[in-house]
DNA sequence: CAACTTCTGTAATAGGTGTTGCATAAAACC
DNA sequence: GGTTTTATGCAACACCTATTACAGAAGTTG
């Protein structure tokens, strides 16, 4: 028998699957791997398709027989559970380092808590209203660890509405992307500590002209904030080297869910045209 | 039906249980749960009992039947899977406007929980000291809406350590990129659904010159996976039109951590001369 | 629009599974 | 050490499960 997973097996077969075989690849993607380790028909009722159905499918994923298919998610499950544990006989001395990434991932969940807290439900709502009116241009920028955010948000938004500009970071070319600026237009910046001086300045021109900047900044407010019209400010510590800006992506994707809520009229003609399904 | 574990309903009879009952617990115990999930010859087998031993040991343990016994056991490993993430789960799920913020960082924090539950902790901390041994050229790329977060890891680890090479996702530039790569060279690559094909053909590539493939998806396995040496899958449902890449970066920013923490002798010459304070 | 191919659920079948009665072996108790 | 009680494995049984043939549905192609 082969040693690959059953779910990359099932990703081999990816585009060889019927509908209703992938929605049985669904299922057991969605639940994996337990629902596998039930009997066909309860694996076929929760997967909404016939156990025929299942069986085919098992077939298809190179099983001789539905228990085989069973032995083999069971062997998986009893790799991945030994994984973990080899890291105490291996590695006496990294006892404290096995728990690096739970700790880690843990505080980061945290910090979003910490960060939902922080920012006034008002604030936000507010914010993506704004975003959702199309009239207005709305201009996107960060610094210098931040500014993949705002390419990421840019990527996002501009699948979800027309106007979209990304700003460049650097103060020259950015003064020429700026004279188009209109009174209302909106502007998102992302800044954090070791705050850019090259994105305040480029703040104090929006604001200049009349824009409406929405900052996105950690918890000890970027210097923008003095010329912001809203402001979200974000949890970061770590307690180590880096800062984290896990929770401003986290907030970077709320704030695309519910733009693409609220202009969903828009968006879904949009989303469907370009991703070409 | 009671909802105490089997382990603990194991413990419970634990002096009523005659010698073969006791091998049989034994054996479910040492290999716990799955060998419970396998048909009664197998576990009878493993522990070396005889098949009706199993059964009236289940019986003793209150099942009515054999397959009611595996349910339970499935459902405690459903139970499981999920009790990471029930910890912050007390805020009333108001989907209406004004808890969307909470809700949308809640559920990501939850993300966070869960994709600390499905990396093994060894794979985590083998591909960090991989990613510190300077020696190695370590290659890095993302695909459609995951290339900034190669892009952020890249900005980091450039501050860490020498020999980080950045992938232009082109695969015309990305065959040129690739003829320096030798075996043993790590390459780190961020792949989610609509899984990037150009992406699919530099892992290819990389895994003929023999690099090692660091893959980091989501839940559905890009078909890198079969590629990959190590592969670390991050939780992105989010039930909305788009899916989340907060747990991605999650891990980028842990893995970003931990590698600084294990070349710190390196790193901090870096980072003082390279930040320039 | 028709003919064809492919897919899917239904229902009958075959095979395996869990179950249980019984004989035997082990242990406990006079 | 004999007798009773309990535990255990074997083997036949009954049930349930996976399997598959078939017919209808859905989708494709000319």
């Amino acid at each position: 028998m082969e040693r690959r997973t059953v779910a990359a097996r099932i990703h081999d077969l990816d585009q060889a699957l019927t509908a209703a075989g992938r929605r049985a690849a669904r299922g057991l993607l969605g639940n994996y791997p337990l629902l596998g380790l039930a009997p066909v028909a309860e694996f076929a009722a929760a997967a909404g398709v016939s156990a025929a159905t299942i069986v085919r499918f098992v077939a298809q994923l190179g099983f001789r027989s539905y228990p085989d298919f069973q032995r083999a998610l069971r062997e998986e499950l009893e790799e991945r559970s030994k994984s973990p544990l080899q890291r105490g006989a291996s590695a006496p001395e990294t006892e404290g380092d096995a728990a690096f990434l739970a700790a880690f991932l843990m505080r980061s969940a945290r910090t979003l808590n910490e960060t939902a807290a922080h920012i006034p439900a008002g604030e936000f709502e507010t914010v993506c209203r704004r975003l959702s009116e199309p009239k207005r241009q709305c201009y996107l920028a960060g610094g210098r660890f931040t500014d993949f955010l705002a390419g990421y948000l840019e990527a996002h938004l501009r699948l979800v509405r027309p106007g979209i500009r990304r700003l460049d970071g650097r103060p020259a070319t950015s003064a020429d992307q700026l004279i188009d600026v209109r009174p209302g237009d909106i502007a998102v910046l992302f800044d954090v500590r070791r705050y850019d001086p090259a994105l305040l300045e480029t703040a104090r021109t929006l604001a200049r002209r009349k824009a409406h900047i929405v900052l996105i900044t950690d918890a000890w407010l970027s210097p923008i904030s003095r010329h912001a019209r809203y402001c979200l400010p974000c949890r970061t510590e770590t307690g180590r080297t880096w800062d984290a800006n896990t929770a401003l992506l986290a907030l970077a994707e709320a704030i695309i869910a519910r733009v693409t809520e609220l202009s969903w009229e828009t968006a879904k003609g949009r989303i469907g045209a370009l991703e070409g399904d």
